[in-house]
RNA sequence: CGGAGUGUAGCGCAGUCUGGUAGCGCACCUGGUUUGGGACCAGGGGGUCGAAGGUUCGAGUCCUUUCACUCCGACCA
């Protein structure tokens, strides 16, 4: 893509009510922008490309998994809700609206009923389960206290899968396999997480796992254990708790930010929603079930929480918009602008994902460029400028902004290489 | 829902105390000079001052009501 066809508006200045480094950042580097209502934004291009560039790593490790994607309304009839207790339960938090005909209906926060009543439409042999269905699809939630931008959105984009089996054991078979799961995912994006024992709140059920992002800003305190992987809640565990439960080790305090969350939850939605199965004694029985979230809109937040500095985004490589932006320092400078394409199309031609920076407008120098660079935190930046004349390019990392002068005939083959 | 704060140009703000007909920076448009780290000069466009009502000869400013947004708490991907 070329920077000048697409709008990115950066700006200089930080919006005054944002505060986490997520929300300023992402509104300055032009990902999103105020919708003009508490916990809504458009997605400008930057920020749709990277969630869908972070959607395509969730849903390629869910179908690895051989998980089922599907796609459900985001309305559903209140009936749905009221067949299991929530419609009260949730409270003001669920949007409720009629229709022409005066029948109730939702904006749904989450799909376990409507999920249900999908699957009790079709499933009704023990032969046809286990059975693990999702959709990658906006929620809302009237939440009390919108805030920290797509942190907490009251519109997010969240994965949530659904998973239906015969028997508790393999129940939990499927909820170690989406651990499992989780951890590639997240470990793709680039992430440094922890799992942690947690509290299964308004879904209910048994047992959850959250999948913490470590940050400072995190909204969640957790205990994590120095010896081994043991990591908990303060919901689920005393905070003045010292001692790992699992190995005896050293235990202590730190902020994450709940990415994801993964419930054990039996028969709870399947018995008042009478879904049931016939299995091989010909018995009726309800399904045992599991439920999985991942918020995808929170983690392009959580991800800059953990990869930023003081000049802007440090997006991680699965994560990144674009992989190279490409600076012509003079845009009106006919050689610059041959060799730039020339190694655009290259980089494209193998499959990488190239930012043009094209802009020759007389507003736009080489600074503009480079500023916008480290605002919006594309992984490597080609500087085509003077040097050319000596057959070379810089190279500049994000990470690090180190800067290394590399031959024109290389450039492609080395990036190839940091890339992979 | 409790506590605190803010609404003035696309964005960031001043002006409000002490009423006199709206201003600065960024961004935007035109022309010129610049061009490897957010340039400079000159000119220009853009506002029912969150909304409604009231006081007044006159309201961004004073009074009343109301709405929205942000931050701190209790809840959540």
């Amino acid at each position: 893509m070329r920077f000048s066809r697409m709008l990115i508006p950066t700006t200089k200045e930080t919006p005054n009510d944002a505060v986490l480094a997520s929300h300023k950042l992402l509104l300055r580097a032009g990902f999103i922008q105020s919708a003009s209502g508490a916990g809504l934004y458009n997605f400008l291009p930057l920020g749709k490309i990277t969630l869908d560039k972070v959607r395509a790593v969730v849903k390629d490790e869910l179908d690895k998994a051989g998980c089922n994607e599907v796609h459900l309304p985001i309305v559903t009839p209140l009936s749905l809700w009221e067949e299991t207790g929530r419609a009260d339960k949730f409270g003001k938090e669920l949007l409720r609206f009629k229709d022409r005909h005066e029948n109730s209906f939702t904006l749904s926060p989450t799909n376990e009923e409507a999920m249900v009543n999908l699957v009790r439409q079709t499933v009704k042999s023990y032969k046809q389960l286990p059975l693990n269905v999702y959709q990658i699809n906006w929620k809302f939630r009237d939440e009390v206290r919108p805030r920290f931008g797509l942190m907490r959105g009251r519109e997010f984009l969240m994965k949530d899968a659904y998973s239906f089996h015969a028997t508790v054991e393999d129940m939990k078979r499927e909820f170690d396999l989406m651990e499992q799961t989780y951890k590639k995912i997240f470990t793709r994006l680039g992430l440094e997480f922890k799992v942690v024992e947690a509290d299964s709140g308004a879904i209910g059920g048994a047992g959850s796992k959250e999948f913490m992002i470590l940050a400072d800003s995190g909204e969640d305190t957790i205990m994590v254990c120095d010896s081994c992987d043991f990591g908990a809640n303060v919901e689920v565990i005393a905070e003045d708790e010292t001692k790992c439960p699992k190995c005896g080790g050293n235990l202590s305090q730190t902020k994450g930010i709940e990415a994801g969350h993964i419930f054990q939850l039996g028969t709870v939605y399947s018995e008042p929603m009478k879904a049931e199965f016939l299995n091989e004694n010909q018995k009726l029985e309800p399904f045992v079930m599991g439920t999985y979230g991942i918020g995808v809109s929170r983690l392009l937040a959580g991800i800059i929480e953990q990869n930023h500095d003081e000049k802007g985004c440090v997006w991680t490589k699965a994560s990144a918009p674009y992989n190279v932006d490409i600076i012509v320092a003079k845009a009106k400078n006919e050689e610059q602008i041959e060799v730039a394409e020339k190694i655009y199309d290259e980089l494209q031609a193998k499959g990488i994902d190239v930012l043009l920076d094209d802009r020759a407008d007389k507003k736009t120098g080489f600074g503009v460029k480079m500023k916008d660079f480290e605002l919006i935190g594309i992984n490597y930046a080609i500087v085509v400028g003077n040097d050319i004349s000596e057959g070379k390019v810089e190279l500049i990392a994000r990470k690090d902004l180190s800067k290394e002068s590399v031959s024109l005939e290389s450039i492609v083959d080395v990036l190839i290489e940091k890339l992979a």
